[in-house]
RNA sequence: GCCGCUGUGGCGGAAUUGGCAGACGCACUUGACUCAAAAUCAAGCGCCUUUGCGGGCGUGCCGGUUCGACUCCGGCCAGCGGCACCA
């Protein structure tokens, strides 16, 4: 039945469909077996697979087939990320609607994903942009703008010209478009947020709660939320009647305050300006600093710039004059929009004093050495003891910090006060492919929600794209008029759509319970499916994507819906696929479609490659010969089968282990060495690459005892097989269903089966090679049994003639002994 | 500037608890098979030195701990990635 010959492109087909038949890889809930949720984030539906989506998924369908052969219930779900702008940009360069675009390359990349024979449970696909799915990203809306956590404000927020929209601030990367490379400017802007902020503290807390995650992934999460805790307090502007509150972090260096900052944007600047006697000066000024971008005016090596208001404030705690400054190198949406100014311990304030000639009083003094001010170049950061400093003059700078602290608070000055570098979440985009906001505007009863029953508000098709710096579907007459549900008023929608971030941030909820109509998924089904225990995917979402999707989760907990805290338990993120030094891209001409790769050798050796090239988290380079070499051994899998094919069709399934020759018992060894290494490389370590190499150990030790045996054992020619072929199915599904069908049995599916266990006892072998070393140099090899003693390796190690020659008239000292290893004798 | 990761043969990488550095694969060399080539099978393959046996050096660099260090400690260097006027 099976052929000489490997023939990768018949079988591949073949098998494919047989699993479609068979349903093999369809999960449904089964409280007799422990779950495993097994995830890969899924693809934009840009419309062909590249090498990082097939390394992606070819990680994730090992870990989901071994865990299947391991006895897990295992869900392991696919779908397409599919609003968003390319879509769009179709539409407006080639004319092509949004909604076929994307409907034909999910087509075209469900295809290729068949190609790779990845072992997906295909009923339960969720595809974002159909009304199914996101009439309930439109009831999240809901939900969250019922629970508070849905606003409309007015803010400075991130424009890209290029794309006609506003940008969350996790998607602007070094002042750019996070999509098309445009820069990003400010806009002030009347937007929806979701108010992660509100979560700030518990997203950074939690990060404790899921150790299996990579660090630097945690990390990055940490400094993106940047808590600090300080002091806020207020300096009295008397000539305004006004406060001017302040946030620090370094309360302690208070009575150093020299000097307060504003930025242009600070309402109290305006107050300053009416009537000032160099009011055109200092408009002059304002308007030069808001037209500089945004990159070069928040680079900390840009040149401080600053104007003297004329205006003077009251130091709460000294009562002394402090002059307000108008400046560039104040962020107004960080702490109050306003700073204290510290020459001698901050080093910004330090170039701005020095440049204006501000004066300087020195708080700090290092407890080494004692500082001049007029011998120091830049400020002093450093820990030290307060001087000039009234009542907490003599305390080091810790002390003082909550000394000053108290005091603020007792005098009813300020309040001690957390910030975070995180902001809220802006989700509104001025876009049309992507899920409506429920949102309809009535002249009566102001924003009212879409009654839940109305849901979902569909996308209307009668658009026009190009319609610039306002939302497409505002040029729809049939969608914008609408009546308002509360009184029955003429009204309007909101024609924003929502961030494709914020359906991305709940699909792997979605796939626990696809077809549900009345809820977007069944408590009970997420109960028993989530949360996911091994996520999937790329580095680039360790904030974006990761951090929404703690958030929502978090909320959805709170709403009762969930009754986890995290919903990803553990993360993998795996490399880059690079190419020549570089990562694959078109304009550096170093790309390897799939596509051509599946033509040419197929997709079980598309996927061993990819799994064995390096370990999951690193880079991996590709090379053309580095295919062809596992192209190769699959190859040699089929020969050495073929090879032994007439003994496993004795069906000998037992055989006596004491009565084994040498020869056997290598292969024996071998073969349990194997599994044990698979075995624990693809459980504990995801260590793909050192788990292949094992399997090819064991394919070179079963040519080694083809030539080295005048007869077969049948029955562990046949466990070796067998065995072969199981703990390779994970990762070459294709092939090894091929062979099992045609040497082991042709009536169940190698996919169905239990992982090998291996046997403690056939590990062990009769002699061992240690080695000789004098002073820790190898010196010599000796064959010893393996149980040998401590005291046996010692004695035979000195009787050793090379040994002997080689101590000589040397003394000695002493001797150690690791038994199966080595021996190393220290002489002098 | 701050934080993180990575440095091992010609190349990708291995060494999981401090115990033979270089598993496995690629490339290369040689042999068998062949009229020949390809494919396949078998063998060799860190660097220097040596006819050979052998000897010396070797995991980015410098130092330390240890009988013994790719592995632990201290100090650097290089490359990559993230954040960056967050007060």
């Amino acid at each position: 039945m099976m052929e000489e010959k490997y023939a990768p492109h018949a079988i591949e087909k073949k098998w494919q469909q047989y699993w479609e038949e068979h349903d093999t890889f369809k999960r449904e809930i089964d409280t007799a077996k422990p779950k495993s949720y097994v995830l890969e984030m899924f693809p934009y539906p840009s419309g062909n697979l590249h090498m990082g989506h097939v390394r992606n998924y070819s990680i994730g369908d090992v870990v989901a087939r071994f865990r299947t052969m391991r006895g897990f219930n295992v869900l392991h779900p696919m779908g397409f990320d599919s609003f968003g702008m390319p879509a769009e940009n179709a539409a407006i360069e080639h004319g092509i609607p949004p909604k076929k675009w994307t409907l034909e390359n999910i087509e075209n990349m469900t295809r290729q994903l068949k190609q790779l024979g990845l072992s997906y449970d295909w009923n339960r696909e969720a595809i974002t942009c159909k009304p199914d799915y996101y009439k309930w990203t439109e009831w999240f809306f809901e939900l969250f703008y019922k629970r508070g956590l849905a606003v409309k404000k007015n803010s400075s927020v991130n424009w890209c010209d290029h794309c006609n929209t506003v940008l969350a601030n996790e998607q602007v990367e070094d002042g750019k478009c996070w999509r098309c490379k445009h820069e990003v400017h400010k806009k002030q802007l009347s937007q929806w947020f979701f108010k992660i902020t509100d979560y700030a503290d518990e997203l950074l807390k939690d990060l404790e709660k899921i150790p299996g995650w990579p660090e630097r992934v945690k990390v990055m999460q940490e400094n993106w939320i940047g808590r600090s805790e300080g002091l806020e307090f207020s300096f009295d502007v008397p000539a305004l009647n006004e406060k001017l509150p302040v946030y620090t972090t370094r309360p302690d260096t208070i009575q150093g305050v020299t000097f307060v900052v504003v930025p242009p944007e600070h309402p109290i600047v305006e107050k300053m300006l009416q009537g000032n006697p160099r009011e055109a000066e200092l408009r002059e000024f304002c308007d030069k600093v808001r037209n500089t971008s945004d990159i070069e005016r928040t680079s900390s090596t840009s040149e401080k710039l600053g104007m003297y208001t004329g205006f003077d404030c009251v130091h709460p705690l000294t009562g002394h004059k402090v002059q307000i400054w108008i400046t560039n190198y104040v962020l107004f949406d960080y702490g109050t929009g306003a700073v204290m100014g510290v020459p001698t311990h901050d080093s910004r304030d330090w170039q701005f004093a020095t440049k204006y000639n501000i004066p300087k009083i020195l708080v700090i003094q290092p407890k080494d050495k004692e500082l001049k001010l007029e011998d120091m170049t830049d400020a002093y950061e450093e820990d030290g003891i307060m001087v000039n400093s009234g009542k907490f003059d003599g305390m080091t700078n810790i002390e003082a910090m909550s000394a000053v602290s108290d005091e603020i608070e007792r005098i009813g000055a300020g309040k001690r006060r957390v910030n975070y570098r995180l902001r809220d979440w802006l989700i509104s985009r001025q876009r049309y492919w992507g899920a409506p906001i429920p949102i309809i505007y009535c002249p009566n009863c102001g924003e009212v929600l879409v009654p839940e029953e109305d849901l979902p508000v569909l996308l209307p098709e009668d658009v026009k794209f190009d319609a610039g710096a306002k939302s497409p579907l505002a040029t729809s007459e049939s969608f914008l008029h609408c009546k308002c549900p509360k009184c029955g008023a003429d009204a309007t929608r909101e024609t924003d759509t929502m961030d494709t971030f914020l359906c991305s941030s709940w699909y792997f909820l979605r796939y626990t319970d696809p077809k549900n109509d009345k809820a977007p998924f069944a408590k009970e089904a997420n109960a028993y499916w989530g949360p996911v225990d091994q996520y999937i995917g790329g580095i680039e979402h360790a904030i974006l994507h990761l951090l929404y999707s703690r958030f929502f989760l978090k909320v959805l907990r709170d709403a009762g819906m969930v009754d986890y805290d995290e919903p990803f338990t553990n993360l993998l993120t795996q490399g880059m696929v690079i190419k020549d030094g570089a990562k694959m891209s078109k304009s550096l001409g170093n790309v390897v479609s799939p596509e051509e790769i599946l033509e040419k050798y197929g997709a079980d050796t598309a996927r061993l490659f990819i799994l064995f090239a390096a370990p999951p988290e690193r880079e991996l380079d590709w090379s053309d010969s580095g295919v062809e070499g596992s192209f190769r051994f699959i190859n040699r899998v089929w020969r050495i089968i073929w090879h032994y094919k007439d003994v496993v069709a004795q069906k000998v399934t037992s055989y006596d282990a004491a009565g084994l020759d040498e020869a056997d018992k290598e292969l024996r060894r071998a073969l349990n060495a194997s599994i044990k290494k698979v075995t624990e490389d693809v459980e504990q370590r995801f260590n793909f690459n050192t788990a292949i190499s094992s399997l090819m150990e064991l394919v070179n030790a079963m040519y080694a005892y083809k030539d080295g045996k005048q007869e077969y054992n049948a029955g562990l020619v046949y466990e070796t097989v067998k065995d072969l072929l199981l703990l390779l199915a994970p990762f070459v599904p294709h092939v090894t269903e091929e062979l099992w069908h045609g040497v082991i049995d042709e009536n169940t599916s190698v996919h169905d089966q239990s992982w090998p266990a291996y046997d403690e006892a056939a590990l062990k072998v009769d002699n061992v090679e240690i080695v000789l070393q004098i002073n820790g140099k190898v010196r010599g090899r000796l064959v010893v049994p393996s149980e040998a003693s401590r005291e046996e390796l010692e004695k035979v190690a000195l009787a050793d003639e090379r040994i002997k020659s080689l101590i000589g008239d040397g003394t000695v000292r002493k001797i150690i002994a690791v038994p199966g290893r080595l021996v190393n004798i220290v002489v002098k």
